[in-house]
DNA sequence: GCGTAACCGAGACGGTACGTCCCGTCTTGAT
DNA sequence: ATCAAGACGGGACGTACCGTCTCGGTTACGC
C-alpha cells in the first residue's frame, strides 16, 4: 500500500519516517483491539503515536485504508494454503483455518467493520479489492485447480462458483450472526458443496 | 417497530402526528437515494421534511432503524415465496428474485448500508435479526421443506446449509463486488448446489 | 452587539443562554489578562467556560469580536466626562482619565491588541467604529463645544482637528512605544494645544 | 538587517545566495499588495520565491521582519526632509508627503499592518524601533530645530511634543479611519498646531 | 370547557472529531 | 555551510452532526 517495490526514482526532500510509520500502525493496531474500527478516530492514533495528523493523512486517505493495513498482514498470515491430499480435505482445512481466525477475535471483529467500512470508503474499496479479495482469491483458485487435476472436479466447473460456495456462507453467518461458525457447520457445508443436495439414488433415505 | 398493532390504551397527551411520520420516511427514502445511506443525516431529513429532529428521535433510536423501516417494505414486497413444483425451479426463481431487487438498484444500496450499519448499531441489530433476517429465513425454510417433502432433499439434510448456500454467495458477490451477479452465475450456483461439485458418476459415495 | 434593544419579534426555537453568554465572556476576560489578545483562542474560551465552540462562533464572528465585547464595557466605564468649568482643565482630565486606564495595564494592552486586529478583521472594525469610535468620540465633541460656548475656542475651530490633537499623540505613543506616557507630557501636550508651538509674542506675522 | 556591510571574515560552506535573497524579497513585495499582511504566509512566499522555508527563516526572524524589509526602503524614500524656509511650510509639506505615500497605497495598507503586528513581534519591534521610528523621527526633529534657529518656535519648547501632534493625529486618523485623511485635514491641523486653539485676543492674526 | 399531558417545529445546547492550514524545525542529496 | 524540497510534531481553526434540551404553541383526553 505505501512502499514500493521498486525503490523507484527516490523523490526529493525529507524523506517519510520509517519510525513514524510504524509507531502509527502499532497505535492503530492496539486501538483497534481497545476500540474496534468504529470507534476508532484518527485524533487518538496520532496521539497515541506520538505524531502529528497530517503525517497520517500524508500515508492513508482514510482510517479504512490504515485500518486495513494495520489488519491484513495478520490475517492473511493465519490463511495457510492447506495441501491435505484430497479436495474434502483442502477446503475443510482452509474454512477452518478461517474459522479460527474470525470466530470471537479481534481480527474477525475487525473484518466485518473493515467490508462494512469498504462500503462506504472507495479508496478503501480499491485497495481492498487489490491487496485482499485478489491475493486471497489467488490462492483459493489454486485449491480448486490441484482438485480438477486430481479428477475429483469435473474439468468444466466454475471454479470461483466453488469458492463462494465455500466462503460466501461463512461469511454470511459473520456478518449476518444468523447462525454460529460451527465445525459441525464447516462439515456439514463441505460435504454438501462436494455432494450436492439432491437426494442420491438410493433414493430410499 | 414504532407502532403497536393492538391501539393498547390510547394514551393521553397529544398523539403522534401521522403526517409527521409520513414526511420522515418519505425523505429518508429521498435522500437515501440522493447520498446513500452513508451520507445520510439526522439533521437534513428533519430538515426536508419539516419536523424536528426530536420528533424523530422520538420514533427512530438511529439513522439505522429509520433507514430500516424505509427500506424493508419495499424490499421484502419483491421476495415472493416461487413455487414451480421443484426444488431446481424455486432455489432459481428465489435468488433471481433477490439479483432483481437488489442488482444495480437504490434498495441493493441501502441493503448493503444496513448489512454495514447493522455492525455498529446494536438497537438496528436487534431489528434486523428479528425483522428482516427471521421474516425471510421463514420463507426460504418452506422453500426446502416442500423439497424434502417431495422427495428431492433428504429429511436428514440441513436446511439452514442449504439456505446458506444459495443466499451466502449471492450476498457475498454483492458485498465484495469480486464477480457479477449474473443469470449465469444464478443457474450454476443453483445447479451446483443441487448436484454437488464432485465429478460426474455416482463416484462411490 | 448583541442584545437588541427591542426584544424583536421573540425568534423561534430554543433562545440563547444568557448563561453560556456570561460564561463565554468572563471566561474572555480571565484569559485576556491571562494571555492577552494575541494568544486568545477560542478552544481555550470554549473550554473554560464549560462550552461549545459553535456556541462561541453562534454569537460572535470572530475572536476580536468577542474580544472587544469582554474589553468594551470596563475601557468605557473608565472614560468620565470631565467638567472642570474651563478647557485646559477639561482636556487634562481627559487625557488623564485615558492615560490611567492603558498605561501599563490589561486594558492598556488589551487596546493596542485591538487597534491592531481591527486592521485585519473587517467584522471587528465594523463594531469597533460604532461602539466604540462613535460614543468615545460624541463625548469628547462635548468637551470642544463646551469650550467654544464658554468662547475659549472660536467657533470657527475644527473639533475634530482639535480631539485628534489631544488623542492622536497619545495613541501614537501607546502603539509606537518610543516616548513615555507621563504626566508631563499630559500637561505638556494640552498646553500646546490651546496656545500652539508659535514663539510667544503676536511674532511678527 | 541581513547583510553585515563589512564582509566580514568570510566563513565557511556555501555562501548564502544573492538570487534567492532578491527572489524572496519580490515574492514578498508581490504578496503584500496580494494578500496584505495579514494573510502572507511564509510558505507561500517560499513557494513563489522557489526557495526552501528554511532560507526565509535562516535570514528572518518572522514575517513581520521580512514584511519590514520589503517595506521599509520604498517607505522611506518617499519621506524627503522639506525645506522651505518656515515651519509652517515644512510641517505641512512632511506631513503631505506623508499623507501621499500612505493613503490609499499599498504601502499605508503595510504600514498599519506593521503596526499592528509590532504589537505581537517583540523582534519586529526591535527592528521597528531602530530602523524605523529612530531615523524618522531624527529626521523630524531636524524639522523643528531648525525652527527654532529661525526663532519660529521659543527654544524652550519640546520638540517630542511637537512631532507628534503632526504625526499623532494624522497615525490615528490612517489607524482608526474615523476621518479622512485630507489635504485640508493637514492645513487644518499645521495652523492649529502653531497658533493654537485659543480664541486670540489679538484676534487680528 | 378547563387543565394537563404529550406532542409539535425550531433551533440552541455541550460535545467530539473532522480534515486543513500553517507554524518553525529537521533531514535528505546536491551544490 | 547553504540550497530546494518536503516531511515532521504540534496546535488551532471553523464546520458538521451528534443526541438532548428548551422555547412557544397545538391537540385531545379526562375531569
Amino acid at each position: 500500500m505505501s512502499e514500493p517495490n521498486i525503490p523507484a526514482v527516490r523523490s526529493r526532500g525529507r524523506p517519510r519516517s520509517d519510525v513514524s510509520q510504524l509507531a502509527i500502525l502499532n497505535a492503530t493496531r492496539d486501538l483497534l483491539e481497545e476500540r474496534g474500527l468504529v470507534d476508532l478516530t484518527i485524533e487518538e492514533i496520532a496521539q497515541r503515536a506520538g505524531v502529528g495528523k497530517a503525517t497520517i493523512y500524508r500515508r492513508w486517505p482514510s482510517k479504512g485504508t490504515l485500518a486495513f493495513e494495520a489488519f491484513a498482514f495478520q490475517f492473511l498470515a493465519r490463511q495457510p494454503l492447506p495441501d491435505t491430499g484430497n479436495l474434502r480435505g483442502d477446503l475443510l482445512a482452509a474454512l477452518l483455518s478461517w474459522i479460527r481466525a474470525v470466530k470471537g477475535t479481534v481480527t474477525g471483529r475487525t473484518l466485518v467493520g473493515l467490508i462494512a467500512e469498504v462500503q462506504r470508503d472507495p479508496e478503501l474499496a480499491q485497495i481492498w479489492a487489490e491487496k485482499f479479495v485478489k491475493p486471497v482469491r489467488a490462492q483459493q483458485h489454486l485449491l480448486i485447480s490441484r482438485a480438477v487435476e486430481r479428477g475429483e472436479i469435473a474439468a468444466t466447473a466454475d471454479p470461483d462458483i466453488a469458492i463462494d460456495m465455500l466462503f460466501g456462507p461463512a461469511y454470511h453467518r459473520l456478518l449476518q450472526s444468523h447462525l454460529a461458525l460451527s465445525d459441525r457447520f464447516a462439515r456439514n457445508l463441505v460435504d454438501t458443496i462436494i455432494n450436492g443436495l439432491a437426494a442420491g439414488e438410493p433414493t430410499v433415505r
